[in-house]
DNA sequence: TCAATGATGGTCT
DNA sequence: GACCATCATTGAT
């Protein structure tokens, strides 16, 4: 049976390990001028606040971050690389800051839409592979940091979707980040076509070679 | 099909 | 001034 609701803000405040698992098959819906976009989530990472050196929060509350540390259910949007954005769900648990990254989706709703901004883009399974993708596919930017996902009036919502079954949730280091690698931390759908490949991080390794 | 690389600018030290 | 939670393109198999 289809579950349809929005998610309730109590249902996400929980550690973002948590809420990472939470938010897969969970549907993020944008309302667009040309209609209605959703992504059904298949691919995450869960990046905790105070004790995770991969976090933004991790140095402390700055200007950028400060969404992470106010209520869960909110949107946290940030810049990266000179051209790109990415879309985080917050899940601040107790005071604690923490967001979950969402990395790729599939598109269920609006794919028509979908597919006029992304031409290039081969199959439908692939039309939000990659964070920065999947924010653009949903019209997320600057102006939506901070929006309450949870609120039916919000024009960025997230609804719980069908449960996915555990067997079918693989796991392993996050992508592009070059610190705590033996922290398996990114959480994804087995076979979804959605999925991104994955790249190490930059110049820091775990190890580094002795001598 | 896969690995290497340039584009590009906000954020923090 | 260095560092990035990236993407599309290029060039090598």
């Amino acid at each position: 049976m289809r579950v349809d609701r929005l998610f309730r803000r109590e249902e996400l405040a929980l550690d973002p390990v948590d809420l990472a698992r939470l938010l897969l098959g969970a549907v993020l819906e944008a309302d667009a001028p040309e209609g209605r976009i959703g992504v059904r989530l298949v691919e995450v990472e869960a990046y905790r606040g105070l004790d995770d050196p991969a976090s933004h929060c991790y140095r402390g509350k700055t200007p950028r971050n400060a969404v992470m540390w106010g209520p869960a259910g909110h949107l946290y949007v940030y810049f990266v690389y000179g051209m790109h954005f990415c879309a985080n769900v917050v899940g601040t648990e107790d005071g604690q800051p923490g967001a979950v990254l969402l990395r790729a989706g599939e598109v269920v709703e609006g794919a028509d839409i979908v597919r006029k901004r992304r031409p290039n883009a081969r199959g439908n399974g692939e039309l939000a592979k990659g964070p920065a993708i999947l924010t653009s596919v949903l019209g997320l930017a600057r102006e939506q940091n901070g929006l309450d996902l949870t609120d039916p009036g919000s024009p960025v919502r997230l609804r719980a979707g069908e449960r996915v079954p555990a067997d079918n949730v693989r796991t392993g280091p996050r992508v592009g980040v070059a610190m705590a690698m033996d922290t398996p931390w990114r959480f994804w759908i087995d076979g979804s076509p959605a999925v991104s490949t994955y790249r190490r991080g930059g110049k820091r390794r775990q190890v580094r070679p002795a001598g």
